[in-house]
RNA sequence: GGGCGGUUAGCUCAGCUGGUUAGAGCGCCACAUUGACAUUGUGGAGGUCGGUGGUUCGAGUCCACUAUCGCCCACCA
């Protein structure tokens, strides 16, 4: 037998145990079509991106799901991919280009080279997070990568513009966008961030009315005045009224009266003029009221020549000449400079976004089209229904509200984007007639020039990776997905747009609806935040974890167990350096417990167990292990990773080695030994994959062999020791006060009396012999450091061969210890009570499920025996 | 304004449909240690489960109110 080192060095083996798994084959799911499929697709990080926390907890929790279900036999398919990430990886490569110098890349540039460039500096990095991906122990199938730009995810973008236009489902309108002019494209509302700012809020004369501002640079079109049409102050103004003309920023003007219930009575003096080209609101009143919307700053952000003699000019210059203007003639009525209020930017480029109306192409989310259990279906319907039926169940359950009340909000979707790294949207136009499809419909056609949200592609995910629409093998087998793992951030982002996408396009492609969805599960999990509660920022290195560092120093398994145990579904959870070490102290005790037992297993240890040799306490550790894997087995399938980690955790630390291992020193059953460790090795390694089979290795040898595909441990009922169980864990809690008591006194070492556990039935006299123990060491008549290591052997040896004395009388204070018993005695009889009283509730008695009725008679039956042993004790006591 | 979550030991957090004495890791204190493991072992200290009230035989768990921190959505003229 080798030597095998102390601790244990995850770098010898990581990189090894990875190729070799990778290298069998057992990634991908077993092709035999009697193996019942089991499907993750893993949300695709930025190709251009590194390993963060976010991913790092990503993938450990989609693996353990998936080394779980292979092993349970089911034929796993986890798939790996990137996405293109269109607007963050053009921002990108642009700001990498201007730092090398060039002032404009777009224009240098072209389109065509630029997109070369980026392509270029993808195909580069995308090796970065599959190389990262992989140090995370990820067992997915590389060789069904999938990138969200590929050709083939291409042609199933250009199919479902296809289907979704020729539906009437997408179309094309002038309707106002979120417009950023630093990236000089539109941006989606869900990819705003809103951000706190002060300045100056403005009160001006407007005609008759004060209107209050912190735009006055947008007031040039403002040619109506809307109010609530409850407000008295202006009951004495008619809708559709004309006012005027009064003086106003370059001259007389004219403006027109409307009511309208948008407007807050309480804000300002409640009275607005509004400007529908540049603001949400405004535009919805305006449409409202059919108005007239007039354009005031350009895509640039300069203002128009509506602005006379500001024409020209940017934002921030005009903003304090218009205001000056206004003062000077009278109307600036107050200025507040501290009006805090919060500005729109864009989430990806972070620049400040302008609304704007511009024509863009947008997906109607109201428009019945999708044939649905037997009716016609909006896709907003359908976002419901999937949800509201259970067809889709969220982990945990409280984000189905949030899910609705996105739904209920959902304005039509704006797809088209104004860049250039992308799905080109398929459009072609030639002499104002337009066409769709994926290629040019013939001479003279001009493509558009816009690309596709980012989201329109990654909603096809789950089975466009999968061969659609092409009714490939994978994608008949694999759809729906089983589960889709991601952070509750984007739910909306993506989640939602997912379901939305591939419920129509499956749908329409004569799939049931039961199999129209992307994923039947989700589990959201948290963000994984500093020690201080704070996002984990790059501008505070002291609390800011990189998992790459970490699985340098700590290895692998330790900083995915990190990232799983003390989590739960949809919490943020804090991390910190100390954690990951504390569970790189348990991959290296479990490698010395299996140290332990590679020393105690030679060639004449048994392959399989012989009953009829099992000790008490080899008796007690199967037990356990069996109530062990059917917990651990059941918090796994409910999505308890945590819980289902820490019990098996608890069991191999606590009760394993500390117990059984100890025992086993005095009397062994090698056999045993080896068989509880292998099936702690099988319940931890979907969380610590690269530990559990470097000794997987070592304890069976085989090549052929690999713990990944071993067979998830089954309960083994004929082992079900449960008096032997209860007895065992009496005397551990016996061992337990002597070790205390040892630990408390300092009784001379002379006076040594040899304490007696005698043997007996009966649990209460064994917790009484506890309590005399205690008090022969407080009267200084007991060595305990002796009598405690005795015990231990007899617990070891489980003969009870410890010798006893019994000068009873002398050393028990029998009024207190009958009080105490009578004390037990009296809850017992009202607990009891209270259980028939509940029983006898006829109410009860009818309503109650089955397991709860059963639950509560067996608690009944328990108490009174319980109540019999403390009667018996009690006429013990008082003889 | 609407919604959601947190509040449990010094710190970070578990605690599944109510059930005996509320748990873990880290930290702290004491002791131990030559053969699995100091990345260790044993023992200990430390909690009126944010507050008040209610339902119940029984509440960390359910209900109402409340305090406080955080998040999401909408609005911000």
């Amino acid at each position: 037998m080798q030597e095998l080192p102390k601790t244990f060095s995850p770098k010898d083996f990581e990189e090894a145990l990875y190729k070799k798994w990778e290298e069998s084959g057992s990634f991908a799911p077993d092709p035999d079509p009697s193996k019942k499929p089991y499907s993750i697709m893993m949300p695709p990080p930025n190709a251009t991106g590194t390993l963060h926390l976010g991913h790092a907890t990503m993938l450990a929790i989609e693996d353990i799901m998936a080394r779980f279900k292979r092993m349970q036999g089911f034929a796993t398919l986890y798939l790996p991919g990137t996405d293109h990430a269109a607007i963050a990886t053009e921002s990108v490569v642009i700001k990498k280009l201007q730092e090398e110098g060039m002032r404009n890349p777009k224009e240098e540039l072209g389109r065509e080279a630029l997109l070369q460039k980026i392509r270029d500096f993808v195909e580069n990095s995308k090796n970065t997070i599959r190389n990262q991906v992989r140090k995370m122990g990820t067992s997915c199938d590389w060789s069904r990568e999938r990138y969200t730009f590929s050709d083939e995810m291409n042609h199933a973008v250009n199919e479902l513009f296809t289907m979704m236009y020729t539906d009437r489902l997408i179309y094309r309108g002038d309707r106002i966008v979120n417009w950023d002019p630093k990236m000089q494209t539109t941006v989606a509302d869900d990819e705003l961030e809103y951000v706190e700012e002060k300045s100056a809020f403005y009160t001006f004369q407007y005609g008759p009315f004060q209107i209050g501002t912190s735009r006055p640079e947008t007031k040039f079109g403002d040619k109506v005045v809307v109010m609530h049409p409850n407000d008295p102050r202006y009951a004495q103004y008619k809708h559709g009224e004309e006012i005027g003309p009064f003086e106003w920023i370059n001259g007389p003007t004219m403006a027109t009266v409307i009511k309208d219930e948008a407007i807050d009575m309480e804000f300002g003096t409640g009275v607005m003029t509004i400007t529908p080209w540049h603001d949400t609101t405004d535009f919805e009143i305006a449409e409202r009221h059919k108005l007239e919307k007039i354009q005031v700053i350009d895509e640039q952000g300069r203002l128009l020549p509506i602005a006379g003699e500001f024409a020209g000019m940017k934002i921030h210059e005009a903003r304090p000449k218009i205001v000056e203007k206004l003062a000077a003639k009278g109307l600036l009525l107050s200025t507040d400079e501290n009006y805090m209020h919060n500005v729109a930017v864009s989430y990806r480029g972070k620049g400040k976004v302008e609304p704007q109306i511009m024509k863009q192409w947008f997906v109607d989310v109201n428009k019945a089209v999708i044939d649905w259990k037997g009716k016609q279906l909006s896709i907003k319907e359908v976002l419901q229904d999937v949800v509201h039926s259970g067809m889709i169940k969220i982990v945990p359950d409280r984000f189905d509200k949030i899910y609705f009340h996105w739904i209920d909000n959902l304005r039509d979707w704006c797809i088209s984007r104004q860049i250039w790294w992308g799905h080109r949207i398929p459009v072609w136009y030639k002499e104002g007639e337009v066409k769709v499809g994926e290629t040019s419909p013939g001479e003279g056609w001009i493509q558009d020039e816009d690309t596709l949200d980012t989201w329109f592609s990654s909603q096809l995910w789950t089975f466009s990776t999968l061969g659609w629409p092409e009714k490939t093998p994978d994608l008949m087998r694999f759809t729906p997905s089983d589960v889709l793992e991601t952070g509750y951030d984007i739910l909306f982002f993506w989640v939602a747009r997912m379901i939305l996408g591939t419920t129509y396009a499956l749908r329409k492609s004569g799939f049931p609806e039961e199999k129209s969805i992307p994923f039947k599960n989700v589990y959201l999990h948290g963000l994984i935040r500093d020690i201080r509660g704070k996002k984990m920022s790059k501008s505070h290195p002291e609390t800011c974890i990189d998992p790459l560092d970490m699985i340098e120093k700590y290895g692998t398994d330790a900083i995915r167990l990190s990232l799983v145990i003390g989590g739960t579904p949809g919490n943020d959870m804090r991390l910190y350096e100390e954690k990951i070490a504390g569970f790189r102290n348990f991959v290296n005790k479990i490698w010395n417990g299996a140290r332990f037992v590679l020393m105690n297993l030679d060639e004449n240890t048994p392959q399989d167990l012989d009953p009829s040799i099992f000790s008490r306490a080899d008796k007690w550790i199967l037990t356990r292990l069996n109530e062990i894997i059917e917990k651990a087995t059941t918090q796994l399938e409910t999505y308890q990773f945590s819980e289902a980690g820490m019990t098996v955790y608890d069991f191999f630390w606590g009760e394993y080695c500390d117990w059984y291992v100890e025992m086993s020193k005095v009397n062994k059953n090698p056999a045993v030994l080896k068989h509880v460790l292998k099936d702690c090795l099988k319940l931890l390694h979907p969380f610590m994959p690269f530990v559990t089979e470097a000794i997987w290795e070592l304890t069976e040898g085989a090549p052929n062999k690999m713990l990944m595909i071993a067979e998830w441990p089954k309960a083994n009922l004929a082992w079900n020791f449960e008096e032997e169980t209860e007895e065992v864990q009496r005397v551990m809690e016996v061992v337990s006060t002597l070790r205390s008591l040892r630990a408390e006194s300092n009784v001379d070492a002379t006076k040594k009396i040899h304490a007696i556990i005698y043997a007996h039935e009966d649990l209460g006299l064994l917790q009484a012999k506890a309590e005399i123990i205690k008090r022969l060491a407080n009267l200084g008549e007991l060595d305990l450091s002796e009598t405690g290591e005795k015990v231990e052997k007899s617990l070891a040896t489980f003969v009870g061969d410890i010798e006893i004395f019994l000068p009873l009388a002398d050393l028990i204070d029998f009024d207190q210890e009958r009080k105490r018993v009578e004390k037990e005695i009296q809850e017992l009889e009202k607990y009891i009570e209270g259980i028939e009283r509940k029983l006898s509730n006829p109410a009860f008695a009818q309503n109650a499920p089955k397991e709860i009725l059963d639950k509560e008679k067996s608690k009944l039956e328990e108490s009174k025996s319980k109540l019999e042993k403390n009667k018996s004790q009690l006429t013990t006591l008082t003889k």
